[in-house]
DNA sequence: TCTTGATGGTTACAAATGCAACTTTTAACA
DNA sequence: TGTTAAAAGTTGCATTTGTAACCATCAAGA
């Protein structure tokens, strides 16, 4: 006997639970990587990232780009600059804000990380079919659009 | 010009990333009714759901059903007797344990939540076809039980 | 030049969470 | 019966995160 007066609702078919669950589940084994392998925490990778991929910048173009609140991404800097990942380089023009950018530690971890991601993103989509993937991402990519 | 030996890799395009930007966005709109309208954090509302849809249990039983781990449990409990939602009946036969029970209030608070959870489902779905919804659901179910 | 307002970034404080340690009660069994 | 181990919850501590307040610097105009 169920106590509801929509007895068809379930949390299990409630999309936003759904969908946290895939994404704690699917977050799980990549954080393990950065992690365990490069003492990071989310952000750290994501910013990493960003650096490695787009080239210097400063946090404030960082925060343009990735939608990371500007607390999350000065503490990250931080944390990125005391493991020797990142250096700032301060601008003659501005000194409110530097220019971050990654050195040959950072860079070599970019390049490894990027590699894992990718591999790791093989073996998620591994599951299911060319069109379900289409599907899976296009229908995320919109939810995450809102 | 890229920094990647692996061009084509996007952050954008990394699954895990996608869910949980898909995941955010959702919660969101829901995290709003339940926050603003009862007070209650995701936990809460969550234990709330459990007691409404499947009848009284202990917190034992909650963590079973839903691995939300204990002390979540245990302070989410806490904070919904305080708002009378629920209460604690003890069990004679073993002292350790209690059964919780919505009162009158949870009770109501339940079906309201659970009737805008459902709405709310609706509302995102609709933007997709019904070929993609099943798709979705599927591969988003097989991803959270890895 | 001086003041006012905006911008880049950091810090303080409070809330939320995970992990481990702990208390109380029960069960097992020598 | 008395000791030990397990179970049900709770609490303390350390970490993470969000919000707001804050400092320093720069830009623009009076």
């Amino acid at each position: 006997m169920t106590h509801s007066d929509d007895p068809d609702f379930d949390l299990a078919d409630f999309l936003p639970y759904l969908l946290n669950q895939a994404a704690e589940a699917a977050s799980l084994g990549f954080q393990n990587i950065y992690r365990n392998d490069y003492g990071m925490l989310r952000t750290e990778w994501r910013i990493l990232f960003h650096l490695g991929r787009y080239g210097d910048m400063t946090a404030t173009e960082i925060g343009k780009r990735s939608l990371i609140h500007k607390t999350k991404i000065s503490r990250a800097v931080t944390a990125l600059e005391e493991k020797r990942f990142l250096m700032r380089k301060d601008f003659d023009s501005d000194r409110r804000s530097a220019s971050l950018s990654l050195t040959a530690a950072g860079r070599t971890a970019y390049r490894k990380l990027t590699k894992q991601a990718a591999d790791y993103d093989r073996s998620l989509a591994r599951a299911f079919s060319a069109e379900e993937q289409a599907v899976l991402r296009k229908c995320l990519r919109q939810l995450a659009a809102r």
